[in-house]
DNA sequence: AGTGTTTGTCTAATACCTGTCTAAGAATCT
DNA sequence: AGATTCTTAGACAGGTATTAGACAAACACT
């Protein structure tokens, strides 16, 4: 934390922690009163001010007690014991406790789901669409379009989401998500980033965000879609000047045919174009690609400071 | 800043600080008698000239006490405390609102100005269309289509801007916001909000943007665009069964017709439905139009964070 | 069911904070 | 010169705090 002491001094009334807790400043006083929930300084007149820190005990203990805690038991605890407190009540809610879900990605992706669970398209691309607009590209990508993937996938694995719903989904995110690279169309002088599947890999929605998020950052993006055999790749990097290549792995099957693919690639690549490696099956293979010569990057996030550290145009 | 020093010298009486910052000749005597807020200099006859530095540092203590914090409390502080304390409670407001004045935001302000000089439509869309996308819409807004209208419009005003361009920009200004407004149609049931512009009032930049900024917090907007007489936006209000109305004021001249509109809406309005006034000339007409029922907003955070309060569908 | 605890809400009396107003005189403007 | 605006000092009222205590709904446990 870098904040200088000055953060710490109390100077907040009761109405804007009312305001910024949530709760009256009646039960404000009554748990102060009842409990020494926290222990506000007065000003000479005597009125409350609360610090920073006071505000956030509130807020936690206002969203506890929400969830059925009871504020005569949080009341003695120490605030790391709060954060733990509610760490695992979240936890137990969410299936994979993502980062720090905001309440309106999570509104989002829950929306998104029962949409698609009833098969409403429309809806489906409406929230996804908003969601973007709503939160920018990263944040979208990272806290919506990612996790929604994911639980759509879990639950078809397990059956509760049927193949349909599967491929209706998929086929509305990644409409969405091609709606976004068109709006990135760069018209000027760009750095350049060709962005494929290699064969049998005919998953495309990494590849997509992959493509989604170089465009963000301001690349020129050529996005070739799935299953591409790696000569035709080549052929694309070259005739685009490419300044990057980026592939995306999802299975790990067929591996020894993919790890071929990638040498093949990197041998048809100047020396100095980027051959990068991504997907939920790129941790497997790893070392295999390293040899093919090959940079594997293991998140969105990893992706996009990678690809700022090697954007030579500098473009903003 | 660029301003020479003569931009710091002490030369606003009191009446002009009163319109500027909102507050009553009054209030400015008894903060400054009370707890020497501010220092201003005086005329060889005893009157007060005040800097445009305690303009600035009044304007913030105007809307830190709107927002809860005590004129007593605040008043000792130094001016980067009470920056400090803005951010903060924009940061607590604001859910993603990354404010990072960033490179990117400052390159699309930039992009989009020099496209406009070359008469470039299709460029301005596309350079806004990318940065809404990119940054979320609340960050768009404040970070690029305001700069853009404020510097577009100074442009004109020192005449570096043709009229023809202004309007050509304004044109896609307007188009952008549009579209923004249609990515948000609302399906199911959510807060209504009515938005428009008095008589006379032509410039409806301003309320399009509150318009796109209250959609984006989930409510259901309806659009009525500029100079709507009071008698029509009541009945589109009562036939929306709306939950707040918002006009948009950006020249103060005619202000008593103006006055005499807000108190016929507000007449017109059932005692529930909340009447806000914003833009460029709400401060000018604060104590009038606050006299007529109508409740004030300085900047489109305070809009937002407003109209939060107002939500009573609590929608996410 | 009965009993007791917990907890949010409310009241009443009092005190503080703060916006508004008054009155009389001085400065400024036209 | 007369109208207007600004000045000071003080008074005042209403909103917002403060306390202590009462009450009832909700819950837990016989």
């Amino acid at each position: 934390m870098n904040e200088p002491s000055c953060f710490r001094l109390p100077r907040y009334p009761v109405r804007l922690v009312s305001l910024r807790t949530g709760l009256t400043p009646h039960v404000l006083r009554a748990w102060e009163r009842r409990y020494q929930v926290v222990t506000p300084t007065r000003t000479e007149g005597g009125q409350r001010l609360y610090s920073e820190l006071d505000i956030e005990r509130l807020r936690r203990l206002r969203r506890l007690t929400d969830r059925g805690h009871a504020i005569g038991r949080l009341a003695p605890l120490p605030l790391d014991e709060l954060i733990r407190l509610e760490d695992a009540a979240v936890e137990a809610d969410e299936r994979p406790g993502e980062l720090a879900h905001d309440e309106s990605t999570r509104f989002a992706v829950e929306s998104a789901l029962r949409a698609a669970r009833r098969f409403d398209a429309a809806e489906v691309q409406t929230v996804l669409e908003r969601a973007a607009v709503t939160l920018g590209v990263p944040a979208f990508l990272d806290q919506v379009a990612t996790p929604v993937v994911e639980r759509i996938g879990h639950g078809w694995a397990e059956g509760s989401v049927s193949i349909a719903q599967e491929h209706m989904a998929t086929a509305v995110v990644r409409r969405v998500l091609g709606w976004l690279l068109g709006v990135y169309e760069v018209s000027g002088p760009a750095d350049r980033l060709v962005v494929a599947t290699p064969p049998r890999q005919v998953h495309e929605l990494g590849a997509l965000m992959v493509a989604v998020s170089a465009a963000a950052e301001g690349w020129k993006v050529t996005y070739l879609g799935p299953d591409l055999p790696p000569a035709d790749l080549v052929g694309a990097a070259r005739q685009t000047e490419a300044n990057a290549v980026a592939l995306s792995v999802v299975y790990a099957a067929g591996t020894p045919d993919l790890i071929a693919a990638l040498r093949e690639t990197r041998a048809g690549l100047p020396r100095d174009v980027a051959l990068l490696v991504g997907g939920a099956a790129s941790l497997q293979i790893k070392q295999q690609a390293e040899a093919a010569g090959a940079q594997v990057v293991d998140t969105l996030l990893e992706f996009r400071s990678l690809i700022r550290r090697l954007a030579p145009e500098k473009a903003p």
